[in-house]
DNA sequence: CCAAAAGTGTTAGTCCTACACCCATGA
DNA sequence: TCATGGGTGTAGGACTAACACTTTTGG
């Protein structure tokens, strides 16, 4: 490392990790992939997934290989941003360690498998881990708080729900997205409507799903639209 | 440093730094503070303040002292936030440097005055840095556009637009902010019902202002609410 | 009185909500 | 034909944009 960047008393370098909020949809509930830390410090404690970032690779790159290895997700089919950087001097009792966390959100996923470090992960539902998200290594209770409001924010504002259904789906399946995410009903002709009426939201197959009973249902895929004016507002609630 | 952390061909510390996007709105203009360098690399190049993290502060920290050193701004009284992290591997000619940029945004700041770093600091409007940007060192112009971004979404639908006037202020210059961000003509009787109908949005203060000329101004302070519902839309423009 | 800016009222149109109703399928 | 979920229609109310109008100040 060149000589003309400052080393002195005050100032020292980091170790730079990234750390994974990976959600997605099941059963109507929104659930968060947790490992089981294999190391010290914390080990045995529930983490997020996450690792260091290698020498010649882009945060966004860490992110996905640690997606990767830690997880066994191929991350080019899901939606993938930054959070944010965590950086309190005393997070880590190993030192300074500053961590990028990301932000993941896919369709159901499979469940990770033997054999890898994927073993160790295990999906957990949001809505039960209020008292085991205290018990999570690190400040991860935080980056996972922040997450969750993240998610619930850009809901209103953005298509990224799709994020969290297939290559297609039926309107239905998204309303249902919304529901668990949001914890209340919608209206399914309104939001219908709604979805439809948001030019580029979502742009139809052609094609059907026959559900388990009922009507065949149209098949959409997501559109180019990526914010949504007017937002879709979650009712007064 | 614990020798426990991963030290190996692929992981190596990095240095980390603060950067800051300072806004603030001066003349209806937006206005952005650029600092001349005075060290290499881009000696003499535009960038934005910022700096090195110390040893035992957190980020926000590093990032209001920065404020302070470089560009004589009391960050207590202005509104910062965390934009994200910018670590491509080869962002610094110097080797492997993550920043953590912050958006910091207040009412119209003392012009910074000589005797310290600020005094290479100078606001420069953002309507005119189109072809500046590209000048900047670093990746800043990514960061900026990133914060200016992050600004005219954010003033949608939440209060930040608030953390432009000083501590008390009329209904005229929280639009004038608005419209100086939207780069649009609000209507100021739609402009006013909409605010005063969002409950904790503004509190009235029960004094009045004199403009140069016309009936007297009631003044208000900023309200407890910061998430605006519904948001303030900006018109289909 | 006039100009300028603050502040109120009104109206026509748009959007939203709630809910009734029809459609297509499997059993 | 029934149950189930997909999909359309519609009436009332809420919200919005546009703009006319009144109020309060200094000159």
């Amino acid at each position: 490392m060149d000589d003309w960047l400052k080393d002195s008393d005050e100032v020292k370098p980091s170790w730079i990790t990234v750390d994974l909020a990976i959600f997605t949809v099941r059963a109507d509930q929104l659930m968060v992939l947790l490992v089981e830390r294999g190391l010290e410090p914390f080990l045995g404690r529930s983490a997020l997934p996450g690792g260091y970032v290698q020498k010649d690779e882009t945060l966004r790159e860490g992110a996905l290989r640690e997606l990767w290895e830690e997880a066994g997700i191929n991350g080019r089919q899901l939606h993938l941003e930054q959070l944010g950087a965590y950086g309190d001097p005393d997070r880590d009792p190993r030192g300074r360690v500053v961590t990028i966390a990301y932000l993941a959100l896919g369709p159901d996923l499979p469940v990770p498998v033997g054999g890898t470090d994927a073993a160790r992960a295990f999906w957990t539902p949001v809505a039960e881990l209020t008292e085991v998200a205290e018990g999570l290594a690190f400040d991860h209770a935080v980056i996972l708080a922040d997450a969750l409001e993240e998610i619930r924010r850009k809901f209103e504002y953005t298509a990224v729900a799709t994020a969290f259904c297939g290559e297609s789906f039926t309107l239905s399946e998204l309303r249902k997205v919304y529901e668990a995410i949001w914890g209340q009903r919608l209206d399914p002709s309104n939001f219908r409507r709604k979805v439809l009426s948001t030019s580029g939201f979502v742009q139809s197959t052609g094609e059907q799903r026959l559900p388990p009973t009922g009507r065949p249902a149209a098949l959409y895929r997501r559109g180019s639209t990526w914010l949504l004016s007017p937002p879709l507002l979650r009712g007064v609630g």
